[in-house]
DNA sequence: TAACTGATCGAACGATCGTACTAATAAGCG
DNA sequence: CGCTTATTAGTACGATCGTTCGATCAGTTA
């Protein structure tokens, strides 16, 4: 148990900085968080900011471990009260969709935005960002399993195949409602994913 | 015509930049240009690349009409060699896979890379990615409609929703095959945009 | 209270950024 | 050859970048 005032002070500006970085990362990126900035913005000093993590790489990658945990709170955990299979592949879907839709992040999906950012360069941040989404298409691609199993979804079906699909609707949903300012976007996303698994019906 | 051996040498030296700029801009995005660096990596003066755009941002729209026309002919030009319906559709759709899994930009489709890096920043440069976004989503849908006019493509198809869908398929695989290294998405890609073809075949 | 620890600050570093100037160079043209 | 024009070079500016270092301030512990 941790009561040590100077302790608790600290993590509490360390959350102070990683919730703005989320925000300016998922809208402008990784490379556009500086961290004179964010001292800037938090009025904190730059080296202030700079204690906390060491280096930008290290306060990149501290980023990218907090969205993680937005997003599972946001999408996976919710989710995962729902009932193993079809349903919950479903909540998925729209788990994320949602996720996507409301804004959790102001730039939208933070994955999408820095994923694209990092996807050529070599380092750390992009094998993180890579494991990440790996993982998501992984429990996309389980869950899938588990309703083939539960005799809810044609075993025909690879789940691998499945998945890749169902993220591809719901990232491109968030690709036009981001550039195209098209909010339709998310509608046309669900009505793909549901006459794909329509089509699966057992 | 132009044989004045001044604007010659100039009209090369601008071919440079933005050929170079393009492959920057695609593997690291737009703001990663810096004037400084095409000048060092080309081996001319700042100013000397300063001077063929003004600025930064005319610097970055240039590239993106460079870009653009790059595009048009690995992509749009091969696919309006193919009859009207159909095969045009098919052509739109394995010749933008191809253009991505030939890395004709080394960092993947270029329009992907920087949209995602721009989708949430207001300014010029945003609206000239969105706008050839509208294109291409345009480009898709008339085609789709072309095909259903000469009876190629069940007519019940929204062919904006039609679009939304293959295009879907399409930068999925991008994604995947640049942050996961992972080239077997572009089999993925074009196994979904075949059975959802099929299943609208007359 | 004294000693210690952790969080934060302030100032400075070398580097690079976009941009603004004034030469220097090269090509066309009389 | 001179005169004009277009492209490149050179230099300097203020701003911001990531990082380093020593000082300062707040809270714990003996």
């Amino acid at each position: 148990m941790t009561t040590d005032g100077r302790l608790v002070r600290g993590d509490h500006t360390r959350r102070r900085i990683l919730s703005r970085a989320m925000d300016i990362a998922s809208l402008e990126g990784l490379e556009a968080l500086s961290i004179g900035r964010l001292a800037g913005e938090l009025k904190v000093s730059k080296s202030g900011v700079f204690a906390h993590f060491g280096s930008k790489e290290e306060l990149q990658l501290a980023v990218i471990r907090a969205a993680k945990s937005v997003f599972a709170s946001r999408v996976v955990e919710p989710a995962f009260a729902e009932a193993p299979g079809r349903r919950r592949l479903e909540a998925l879907c729209d788990g994320w969709l949602t996720y996507s839709e409301r804004r959790v992040f102001p730039g939208g999906c933070f994955f999408f935005s820095v994923g694209a950012e990092f996807d050529a360069r070599p380092g750390r941040v992009r094998d993180v960002l890579a494991e990440a989404r790996r993982e998501w298409l992984a429990l996309y691609a389980q869950t899938i399993r588990d309703a083939q199993q539960l005799g809810e979804l044609d075993d025909s079906v690879n789940p691998a195949q499945l998945a890749f699909e169902l993220d591809a609707f719901a990232t491109a949903a968030n690709s036009a409602a981001l550039l195209l300012d098209d909010a339709t976007a998310y509608d046309r996303s669900r009505t793909a994913i549901r006459s794909r698994l329509a089509a699966l019906k057992t």
